[in-house]
DNA sequence: AATACGGGGTC
DNA sequence: GACCCAGTATT
């Protein structure tokens, strides 16, 4: 605390020529003490100069908000974009959330992966309609309550829609002031996040903390990049940045090694009858819930094993033909796929009740099917005529 | 504290 | 192929 730097008071810039890059990268005290005062201005100065056209900032509703920092868990901007116009579009509010169909939610978030965000959100927003009448609560602790709502997510909610003065720490924020910083702590830990949380809660401006949140992540995204080089020519805040100064970007943020994705064989079976496609839909828990699928077992089987699966099926087979080889590789497991189309008699199809026999067309209007099997959803047809 | 949970982009 | 990402819930 002896070391404090004073608060910013006129031109950042100005400022920051008078009493920064010397004093501060010297006297390597905590981190609040780089961080205070000449920070927050600078990036926010930075954010509002800078920030990136999104179509969440359009307008400020913390729905909107809800819904984009949702999608953007574990998922870039750039992919979220369409998703999120169309999300909006169906279900412009928490009440047309909360009465969705299943199936339709679903279609809505095919391809964005990490479905139980789009479970818990509908989940939460039948709270949201009984208990709150329909709109999002302005409290940290009510939105931290509701469900797929944690500590960064309700941050940035209450920061960026209601202007409360909360964190919303994320990977962004941690790479950016880790390296401001020149913090060697493991970013992964989750004791790390939560320092980083009370470091920031007390140098935050109280008059803008959605736009310092904003800030720290925008400039995480475009500026203080995560692979490959950091821009550090465009970077407001370049002259105190120890990591900068210190030539250290390279090796902060510091990440303990994750554990190596099991793999994983499965056999794909793309069962057809005249012009339909076999589809079945997947377990309510577990890897890719509630989705549809092909349907697929464990293990590399033969074409004789796949023909005795079918059997099984009581399906009766009638042709069967190997199909190329695929691969999907998920966060923790990698499957290795082989696959067969195998035609079946249209006659015994009604036999087996969990199987869904659809064409291309009606599959992409009712079914989500994930990424994983694309390789193989390319052997449906197109229509049934 | 560790693990489950998608998918796509970049180097 | 390895690594990364606007994280949360469960174990």
């Amino acid at each position: 605390m002896e070391n404090r730097i004073p608060v910013y008071q006129d031109d950042p810039d100005t400022y920051m020529e008078n009493i920064c890059s010397d004093k501060v990268s010297q006297n390597g005290s905590e981190n609040s003490s780089v961080l205070s005062g000449i920070v927050s201005p600078l990036i926010i100065k930075w954010y509002r100069e800078n920030k990136r056209i999104l179509p969440w900032r359009d307008q400020n509703n913390a729905y909107y908000t809800w819904v984009s920092e949702i999608m953007l868990q574990q998922t870039r901007v750039e992919a979220v974009k369409p998703y999120f116009i169309r999300f909006i579009t169906e279900l412009p509010d928490p009440a047309a959330l909360a009465s969705c169909p299943e199936k339709k939610l679903m279609k809505l978030w095919e391809g964005l992966g990490y479905y139980n965000r789009v479970r818990n959100m509908q989940a939460a927003a039948c709270t949201v309609v009984e208990e709150y009448g329909g709109k999002l609560p302005e409290s940290y602790e009510k939105l931290m309550s509701l469900k797929g709502i944690g500590s960064y997510t309700a941050g940035a909610i209450a920061s960026i829609a209601y202007g409360i003065a909360v964190p919303a720490v994320d990977g962004n924020v941690l790479r950016v002031v880790s390296r401001i910083t020149e913090s060697r702590e493991d970013i992964m830990k989750q004791s790390v996040r939560k320092k980083m949380e009370q470091t920031l809660k007390e140098i935050m401006p109280s008059d803008c903390p959605g736009d310092f949140n904003q800030a720290l992540m925008e400039l995480g995204a475009v500026v203080c990049v995560p692979n490959g080089q950091p821009k550090c020519g465009e970077c407001p805040v370049q002259k105190l940045c120890r990591a900068h100064l210190h030539d250290t970007t390279e090796e902060i943020p510091v990440k303990a090694p994750k554990k190596a994705r099991r793999i994983e064989n499965r056999t794909v079976l793309v069962i057809q009858d005249g012009e339909r496609t076999a589809i079945q839909k997947r377990p309510d828990k577990g890897l890719l819930a509630g989705l549809y699928e092909l349907p697929n077992v464990k293990g590399t089987l033969s074409a004789e094993e796949a023909v005795k699966v079918v059997e099984k099926m009581k399906l009766e087979p009638l042709y069967i033909e190997e199909l190329e080889p695929a691969k999907h590789i998920f966060s923790h497991i990698e499957w290795r796929m082989t696959g067969y189309l195998i035609r079946v008699s249209s006659l015994e199809t009604n036999r087996n009740s969990k199987l869904i026999f659809a064409d291309k067309k009606q599959s992409d209007r009712q079914y989500a099917i994930p990424a994983a099997f694309g390789a193989y959803v390319k052997y449906m047809k197109e229509e049934t005529r």
